[in-house]
DNA sequence: GTAGGGTTAG
């Protein structure tokens, strides 16, 4: 029989070596070994508890606790109704655990319970216990009740607001968030992470990257789980200079690459722009894990590499990395994007065969498009109609898209309207389709379609470019007429590129502008596609090299060529991303093979 | 004893 305080000392321990663990686990491979290490660990230390004969409250709350953030905090669970059937009375320390299990968990009428377990024991007024109920309930979302619990509070602190503030951000409510952020004595770190992640999750990055400037300007250094959010916002925004200005930060802060800010890093260079540096900073992590192997990919993807990202995938595997869905999801893209069709029904085929991996829905889409892009319509309506899960709208999508490369009026009426029922609201999908029934010559859909979306109110969003000069974001829209120097990007145009282009061979393609304005307009129109503006101003003062230009739409068929033509005369490389993926062109080249 | 971090088809 072994002695209590022999015990107490051992499950001490136990818990630091799985505290280690948990974070060794993380940033070590192979994986598995650790897990397992970890699971024997908990056991043993199950295995000595249930030698003691009288344990005490102080042993169950060491396991309720350890539980409580481990991978099945439900244990804490276990271990209470064990103290409880022993006879022991849960205490102030016991509660805040049990209810912390349950925000882990994300489970509300778990989480009730134990918000009663401590109404029970006379622990409600208990200021940690309120803390945690109010975190739980943020976690869960249920902000009345967490609002509920922090309205009866006698005293609050820091982490009392801070959690209040996630529970706002978790809402989808920034602005009570704000009000309450303003409102209170005291920040620490913790609160503004919790601002600029709540703005970062709710794709509010410019509001992200203003807190990150405000919290500098406060004196106060970020740390690693401030600055992952600041660049994951600047990648979504794809505004490369304020990423390295970030990633500057880093470096200069001594902030540690670690696996999570490292993965921000390299998928940031990817998403603006940088790919070579995004692979040169992923080569020289010193922790790699699954996502971080995965933003890799995906990035090599949007740029429409195929090989690489494929490479990458097996150095992956063979070091003993386990792909995820997500893997996949980058994986197939890139045979997509690269019109592999064969390597990604192998894949795709693999994916449940040898991995486990269920397809998802994301993962039917990436074979969508492929198939229709080759011209395997028939392939791919087959695939559409056959999917054991229910086809969402941008799987529909795929195969309109496809539907308008290939000229398939026929199929593309019929998806079109599957479309137009799921998802009314959606200007996309009216574009395409009269695109489709335009390049068709028949124009009289095209009316209709027209005057369909005026009746529903549906509204074509303004396409817009953006390029960062000297730190500073200039925007275009097409057809702009409030720029202070339209007329001289104008003239630029007219007199200089278009004349050069054309020498080329650029024939304005006016086919798609049908549905944007009249007959007599569109080749003027045309040229004032916001991407075309861009390159118009940027040309005629000094180009750097390359030029990046960041749309919100997708580029459309005559920006490519004419960009594609300017990259040759005038010599300069030009890295365009759009909404979907980036598009190289360099000296008349483009890495996208026409594939867009 | 209580609060914050990466990846994701079209």
């Amino acid at each position: 029989m072994i002695d209590e305080q022999i015990f107490v000392q051992l499950v001490k321990i136990g818990l630091i070596l799985q505290e280690c663990c948990s974070n060794l686990a993380v940033i070590q491979s192979p994986h598995c070994f650790l897990h397992r290490f970890n699971h024997q660990l908990a056991h043993y230390a199950i295995r000595v508890a249930s030698q003691i004969q009288n344990p005490n409250l102080f042993i169950y709350n060491a396991f309720i606790r350890g539980c409580s953030t481990s991978e099945n905090p439900e244990n804490s669970f276990h271990y209470y109704i064990k103290a409880l059937r022993f006879g022991l009375l849960p205490d102030n320390i016991t509660h805040p655990f049990l209810v912390k299990a349950c925000a882990q968990l994300e489970n509300e009428p778990m989480g009730m319970h134990g918000h009663g377990q401590a109404i029970k024991h006379g622990f409600e007024q208990d200021f940690y216990v309120q803390n945690s109920l109010v975190h739980m309930y943020a976690t869960v979302g249920d902000i009345n009740a967490a609002r509920s619990v922090f309205q009866r509070m006698c005293r609050f602190d820091v982490v009392s607001w801070t959690c209040m503030i996630a529970g706002y951000h978790r809402c989808g409510d920034a602005e009570s968030a704000r009000e309450l952020f303003d409102r209170m004595p005291e920040r620490n770190l913790v609160t503004w992470s919790t601002m600029i992640s709540g703005y970062a999750h709710k794709n509010c990055f410019e509001k992200a990257v203003e807190m990150f400037e405000a919290l500098q300007a406060e004196g106060l250094v970020a740390n690693e789980a401030v600055i992952v959010d600041v660049i994951s916002s600047c990648a979504h925004l794809g505004a490369l200079a304020m990423g390295e200005k970030a990633h500057e930060y880093v470096i200069r802060n001594n902030l540690s690459l670690n696996l999570i800010l490292g993965t921000a890093v390299v998928g940031m260079y990817a998403r603006c722009g940088n790919i070579e540096k995004a692979v040169k900073v992923f080569e020289q992590l010193r922790e790699k894990d699954v996502l971080c192997w995965t933003a890799l990919i995906a990035g090599l993807a949007m740029h429409g590499y195929a090989e690489k990202p494929l490479w990458y995938f097996s150095q992956m595997e063979k070091k003993g990395f386990v792909p995820r869905d997500i893997t996949f999801t980058a994986v197939l893209t890139a045979c997509s994007r690269a019109g592999m069709v064969e390597r990604g029904l192998e894949i795709f085929e693999s994916m449940k065969r040898d991995h486990g991996v269920e397809p998802r829905l994301e993962h039917y889409g990436c074979m969508v498009d492929p198939l229709g892009r080759a011209g395997k319509l028939g392939e791919a309506e087959k695939f559409v109609l056959e999917m054991p899960v229910k086809p969402n709208s941008p799987i529909w999508g795929a195969l309109l898209g496809a539907c308008w490369i290939h000229k398939n009026v026929e199929v593309g009426e019929m998806v079109g309207k599957t479309l137009l029922e799921m998802q009314p609201e959606y200007s996309g999908h009216y574009v395409l389709l009269s695109n489709i029934c335009a390049r068709a010559n028949k124009w009289k859909d095209v009316t209709v379609m027209r005057q369909m979306m005026k009746d529903r109110g549906v509204r074509k969003p303004t396409g817009y470019s953006l390029i960062e000069i000297d730190g500073k974001v200039h925007e275009f829209t097409i057809g702009d007429k409030i720029h202070p120097e339209i007329e001289k990007i104008e003239r630029m145009w007219e007199d200089i590129i278009l004349p050069k282009i054309k020498l080329a061979g650029y024939v304005g393609n006016t086919a798609e502008t049908m549905f944007d304005i009249d007959e007599e307009e569109k080749e003027g129109a045309l040229h004032r596609h916001s991407e075309k503006l861009a390159i118009a101003y940027i040309i005629k003062i000094w180009p750097p090299t390359p030029i990046r230009i960041v749309k919100n739409l997708r580029v459309c068929e005559d920006c490519h060529t004419a960009t594609k033509l300017i990259s040759m005369v005038f010599q300069v490389e030009l890295i365009v991303r759009d909404r979907n993926r980036f598009h190289h062109f360099k000296e008349g080249t483009r890495s996208c093979m026409d594939y867009w």
